[in-house]
DNA sequence: TTCAAAAGTTTGACGACTCAAACTTTGTTG
DNA sequence: CAACAAAGTTTGAGTCGTCAAACTTTTGAA
């Protein structure tokens, strides 16, 4: 079984490789992700590749293998469901909870995992809206586009928040931008840099672009 | 903070310190307690007591200092929360579940510990009837005798099991002695060193006075 | 096209934790 | 009380994960 170490590599490397265009990670970002030099992350992938759950020709980009995205999906939903649950059942801060489940995510046995589940009432999404990969390893991509590709007027449903960043999420949890949530799109203002939403009657935010970006959402 | 070797070292010893007689821990018991070899276990006693976790001397018993004792009561207190958690909440089987409150233990955060006590409603012992210490760390250590100290004819309550080891408890659950349990006292025969239980009306099991030893209870 | 900066790699070293096996101390018992 | 087993310790070595710093390759801008 892989170590929590090599997990939680596997992890950064699927992620970044969803991020990028080339589909391929990179040793800088990565060794930014799990906190460690370069260098450590170099030696890693070594051991990774050896270990047959990445593919990394030298001085060239990252990927997992098939080995290598079974893992992934296996982290990321342990990661979901422990997020759901510290968010629904024991009502923990929406901001804070990413790293709990970083930790408690490598110490649950399948069959806990799957009663917790159970008690969950099988939730498909965690409350980022991020999918949860099905126990055989599926996961249904995102349903949204960001709010920034969206027309003056249009009624949208937030569906997910691509990013972890406390601030961040502290901020859109705070304007009331959580999945699930019908907006109206008011203003769009390509010079500003910036997209105005009423949220609700009398209640309306503005985001720069860059943050709307990380918002998706899907007509209403 | 302790690391989580370091943990499982201070809360074997504690245990060890209360069933032994003379209030020490030695360190051939201790290894095989966190299951590693002896030398290994001496080498850790001595990074223990670096950190001033453990008194140690030479060629003698192992007692934990003040410091020490704080450290094994906090992780008893996570643990014995998980594993009324993993009963209570998840359904879980009472015998399966000290290995896996052992490796989630040392994931959780007191933020989310607290929330977890609060969820279960600041329960004061654990599916085993073992105490649960307060954050402050106190513990109300037992309440009862063991079974094989009463006389024929007593109705008592089961309070707690004095054994994690999983047979032991699949075979006390199956009899129907779980912490909580009435039973009466229907024969003792010293000779055939057992003990015999009426559990209910029509059901009576025999224990050797070796397990009445380790089932605590109280009269009713 | 060249050449610096960015990306990636290598090296040598360290701390935490472990083992096997040789060794020392303690305590029990014939 | 001698001797021997059990308990405890030491030694030398290995793995995992990490760092800092020197090094090599790639790449993009002048």
């Amino acid at each position: 079984m892989a170590t929590e170490t090599v997990e939680n590599y596997i992890k950064a490397i699927y992620v970044l490789c969803r991020e990028s265009p080339s589909g391929e990670a990179g040793v800088v970002r990565l060794a930014q992700e799990v906190d460690v030099t370069k260098g450590t992350a170099t030696s890693m992938i070594k051991r990774l590749a050896k270990l047959k759950l990445v593919k990394a020709p030298r001085y060239s980009g990252i990927t997992l293998t098939t080995m290598g995205k079974k893992v992934a999906l296996d982290v990321l939903r342990r990661h979901r469901i422990i997020e759901t649950f510290l968010v629904s059942t024991l009502n923990l801060d929406w901001a804070d909870v990413h790293e709990e489940a970083e930790r408690l995510e490598h110490a649950l046995s399948p069959r806990t995992l799957d009663r917790l589940d159970e008690f969950l009432g099988r939730p498909s999404t965690d409350p980022h809206g991020d999918p949860i990969p099905s126990a055989s390893g599926k996961v249904s991509e995102l349903r949204g586009k960001a709010l920034s590709a969206y027309i003056k007027g249009a009624k949208v449903e937030i569906v997910r928040i691509l990013d972890q960043d406390r601030a961040f999420l502290k901020f859109v949890a705070q304007s009331g931008l959580k999945p699930g949530v019908c907006v109206t799109v008011q203003a769009l203002s390509p010079e500003g840099d910036s997209i105005t939403l009423q949220v609700k009657r009398g209640q309306s935010v503005t985001l720069s672009s860059s943050a709307a970006a990380k918002i998706l959402a899907r007509l209403q």
